[in-house]
DNA sequence: TTTCATGCAAATTCTTTGCAAGTTA
DNA sequence: TAACTTGCAAAGAATTTGCATGAAA
């Protein structure tokens, strides 16, 4: 574990919430500015493929977002009006994944329920 | 209507598919070679202001997918292997929304559900 | 004849990569 | 020393924009 390593991975561990690259390498900087934003990307790649970060694209937007990895039985709540990233735990996923392990032969292997919205705070009609 | 509208509409109509602004403009580029990715691009965001068009990236990754607006109750089966990309339709999604819509007070506009795994085709059990 | 849409090219945004230098085992 | 990581800068992919021209109401 190098030193890069461990802030970027403290950084996402502190902010139990969703972070773009940039945020984190902002968050990053601000502990030691002499560490480089590629090597933030590096690390959060790593820990992607180690199964430890999760990376996600919410809704059709182009940034993506960072977060420690949870299981699939979550989903995210976005508010288009804050932008505000709820996450909330259910059983809402488990009978799609069940639906489709059970004779339909697909092996699932990650689950993405992302639901775009306005919420309590911002809600309940605002203009389009 | 414009001619540029027509045959980016056209196109996404046939392909009852995914396809990124990439393949749109490949294929509008093979009916009127004169014109420009750009014009696909604009097209397409206005399609999707309209309604019509459905705009969403499917698990991690970073190009956009365009596709012929669709109810919600919809989701999509992303082969890892293969790339290949199935519509299911069917009342896995409704649960969730009427659970979000009463009593959470999170007004939904829209769901995305996208799982990606390994389809009947590459099973059943490929290495990772 | 005024408004809107287009092509083209350059600009943006987000992310990845090559490489030389620095670290760590 | 040998294998990795890093910072930096440049490259890359996907998308957006400015602007002059051209088509359409």
């Amino acid at each position: 574990m190098t030193d890069a390593r461990l802030r970027v991975w403290s950084v996402l561990a502190d902010a139990q919430d969703h972070l773009t690259a940039e945020d984190v390498a902002a968050a990053v900087g601000e502990l030691d500015s002499s560490i480089n934003k590629a090597s933030v990307y590096r690390s959060l790649s790593l820990f992607e493929e180690m199964g430890a970060v999760r990376q996600s694209r919410l809704g059709p937007e182009r940034v993506a977002y960072w977060e420690l990895g949870h299981p699939d039985e979550h989903f995210h709540l976005v508010c288009r009006v804050c932008g505000s990233v709820d996450h909330h735990r259910g059983s809402l996923v488990g009978p799609v994944l069940e639906h489709l392990q059970n004779g339909h032969g697909f092996t699932v292997e990650r689950v993405e329920l992302t639901v775009t919205g306005v919420c309590t705070a911002c809600g309940p009609a605002p203009p389009s």
